[in-house]
DNA sequence: TTCTGAATTGCAAAACTATTGCATTTGCAA
DNA sequence: TTGCAAATGCAATAGTTTTGCAATTCAGAA
């Protein structure tokens, strides 16, 4: 049983084209995919059948939205142990201004931070900008 | 001569209603706005003129883009030295999950990351999610 | 103060991004 | 194999940001 299709098992959710596809895609590439990106991938596959495959991937805790600081949204697998009843996804987000790709860093967690009297914190999000090893080295 | 117009005047840039009405605003109200508070405050003055404006504002050094939890972008005064050729906005920021408000937290530093080799990075960003001072004990 | 050219604006249109309604198809468990 | 809820495709709508261009406005020079 392919790896893809595990992950739906163990969501529950029914064996699409579409689903395999996108988590195929997913754990291929090991880094966060935009919705434009899937579209490009996924050729027979209608962009609406993917928006909310998304959503669905996102509610059952197989995805989390990463905000990369362009104006769109990307998408990673989670990997641990998220589920539709919590998500755990705090780590640095690594987003490379040459190819544009954007990875989880899984191994960094996210520096506590004493806030000022009155604020309290429920959530953070650490996004670094840079060039990646990919691109690093490489050229243009 | 006013805040709002001494600041045109340092940046170079010629003074103009819809100028004004944007920088007396985000000194007003002393945190990150977005483009569609903005044009709810400012009736008479068309959606692309303000797109325009904070682009500007953002290239001369006065603003600086704020990602908050919805990825949305929201735009803040720079406080410090900012300039056409050079941001430095490197500081926490703070969204409130009840009222929505995103705030600089101008005094909290970032701290670094040691990233994995390869990785290079040029700009950080670290944003709370949680309940603002304003917001917390306050019912709603 | 008036004049002039460049900067700024408004409006229309296009480009992108995301959601909704509904009829049809599909996956899966009984 | 069958029944039915879940999932999909398509068309339409809604929301966001950019672009082109003509008209207006600002600020410095005369
Ligand atoms: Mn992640
Ligand atoms: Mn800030
Ligand atoms: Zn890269
Ligand atoms: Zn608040």
């Amino acid at each position: 049983m392919t790896r893809a299709l595990q992950i739906l098992k163990d969501a529950g959710l029914r064996k699409t084209p579409c689903r395999l596809q996108m988590l195929d895609l997913l754990l291929q590439e090991g880094r966060a995919i935009s919705h434009s990106e899937f579209e490009l991938h996924l050729e027979a596959i209608d962009r609406v059948t993917i928006y909310r495959t998304l959503h669905t991937f996102e509610r059952k805790g197989l995805l989390h939205k990463v905000i990369d600081g362009q104006n769109q949204s990307k998408f990673a697998l989670c990997s641990h142990s998220c589920d539709e009843k919590e998500h755990r996804d705090e780590h640095i987000h690594f987003h490379c201004e040459n190819c544009d790709k954007t990875r989880c860093l899984d191994e960094l967690g996210i520096p506590e931070i004493v806030l000022p009297v009155g604020y309290s914190a429920h959530r953070a999000n650490y996004m670094i900008e840079g060039i990646c090893a990919e691109c690093v080295g490489a050229g243009t």
